[in-house]
RNA sequence: GGAGGGGUACCCAAGCGGUCAACGGGAGCAGACUGUAAAUCUGCCGGCUCAGCCUUCGUAGGUUCGAAUCCUACCCCCUCCA
């Protein structure tokens, strides 16, 4: 009992209550976890798998996991650490991305020894006077609490009423699953608390809440998330999950070192420790996206996508692959500028004109200088815009 | 219902009759350098038939030689009072 203690505390911001906890385990029978996701966008990133890794460690531990998507609440939006009201979501893109959701999950989790539930079941089905009953048991000084409904409130940014649903029915989710134990981030306190008190309303003894810190984005800074474009899905290609991992400035590398790796806290010291004694932290950079990257792809595609790397941006070779495009030429040929546009390289002429002239256009490894040079038919040609935008393209 | 404040480019935020395609910051992109798509420095950052032209400052009109800046109506957000 001890030891699952300390295996279940690795990691995590807060335990609450962590005697619950303690009494919960000591009844010696499977604790229900629940763990809540919300359908917003189609894939996972490894800012998920935080907390997923988490669950994957209850399991282990012989507990009953389940995996619930808010396919409800996701109409609604999460209100959590935003400053605006979302855009509702449709029936048909929540069902599709609850979808997606489950299949990739289990990259991580054990299929067998998970259940999957979706609010749905419980919230489609009920009537408005029950909303009402829920809705009852919590007021509106409560709510304004939450820092991010404060901060809009204060900041004079709009709260729409059915903002105050998502926390109210993610807590009842918690007494329809009658749940021991919800994990969620660390943004996540106050929703998970509202679980805590729902709990007890209907006469149940309340979740232990555990909380995992946030993954920042590979930015930095912000937290990870898919509408920032900060992330790096787990169903990438191996070399841009690579390519995005070794981008993340060296001071982050040991955030994502320590919630990301399942190297032990000691052996991630004596990295760090070798890198201050003058070790290139390039090289732990290396193995921790190596070791990301095998946990999704398999150790091959891993050592595969470190040498694509260093051919392509230490030795500044061409990628192995590049698109092959065939685009018609016309008699008279095409303007540089139009072609890089068309072939979306560049997202107007505008910009393929400035990008020319800051010397950012290779045609076939030749700096082009001129952007409205006319590129004629027949010729295939290698064109790169950047480091990164490249395609072969064939002239008819 | 009443009174007041506000809506500027991806985000934040200046501007308050011409010198505004619009200060500044962030994000993003590119170049140089390097230890990597780190850090740093520099440049770019509405569109086009690109040294010229066209369309932007909540929406629609108006005043003016000229408006993001003034006027009118409308839409939206916030604050206080009821």
């Amino acid at each position: 009992m001890l030891e699952q203690l300390e295996e279940i505390r690795r990691g995590a911001t807060e335990i609450l209550v962590e005697d619950e906890l303690i009494a919960k385990l000591n009844q010696n029978r499977p604790l229900r976890i629940k763990a809540g996701f919300d359908p917003t966008a189609p894939d996972l990133h490894i800012g998920h798998t935080v907390l997923i890794n988490k669950m994957r460690q209850f399991q282990d531990l012989g507990h009953e996991v389940i995996f619930l998507i808010g396919d409800f609440t996701g109409m609604i939006g999460d209100p959590t650490g935003k400053n605006a009201t979302r855009p509702p979501l449709t029936e048909a893109e929540v069902q599709a991305n609850a979808e997606t959701y489950s299949r990739q999950v289990f990259k991580i989790l054990d299929s067998t020894k998970t259940t999957v539930a979706f609010n749905s079941e419980w919230m489609g089905t009920m009537g408005a006077a029950d909303l009402v009953k829920i809705a009852a048991k919590h007021t509106v000084a409560r709510m304004l609490e939450r820092d991010d409904f404060t901060k809009r409130y204060s900041g004079g940014l709009p709260i729409a009423i059915h903002e105050f649903l998502y926390p109210l029915i993610q807590g009842y989710d918690s007494v329809a699953l009658k749940a021991d134990v919800e994990l969620g981030g660390t943004d996540q306190k106050f929703n998970l608390l509202v679980g805590r008190q729902m709990q007890e309303s209907y006469g149940q003894t309340p979740q232990v809440v555990l909380t995992m810190p946030l993954l920042e984005g590979i930015n930095g800074g912000d937290k990870m998330s898919k509408s920032l474009g900060n992330y790096v899905a787990i169903d990438e290609t191996p070399e841009m999950m690579f390519g995005k991992l070794m981008s993340i400035s060296d001071e982050l590398m040991w955030k994502y070192f320590e919630l990301l790796s399942f190297r032990t806290i000691v052996d991630i010291e004596r990295l760090r420790e070798a890198t201050q004694a003058g070790r290139n932290p390039k090289e732990a950079k290396i193995e921790l996206a190596k070791e990301i990257v095998a946990r999704f792809h398999g150790t091959a595609a891993a050592g595969a996508a470190d040498e694509a790397f260093n051919r392509r941006f230490a030795q500044g070779e061409l990628p192995d692959v590049i698109p092959e495009v065939t685009r018609p030429a016309g008699k008279a040929g095409l303007v540089l500028a139009n072609l890089l546009q068309e072939l979306d390289l560049t997202a107007s002429t505008s910009e393929s004109h400035r990008m020319v002239k800051q010397g950012a256009v290779r045609l076939d490894g030749e700096k082009a200088t001129d952007s409205r040079q006319l590129i004629t038919g027949g010729q295939t040609l290698v064109i790169q815009v950047g480091k990164r935008r490249i395609v072969r393209v064939t002239l008819t």
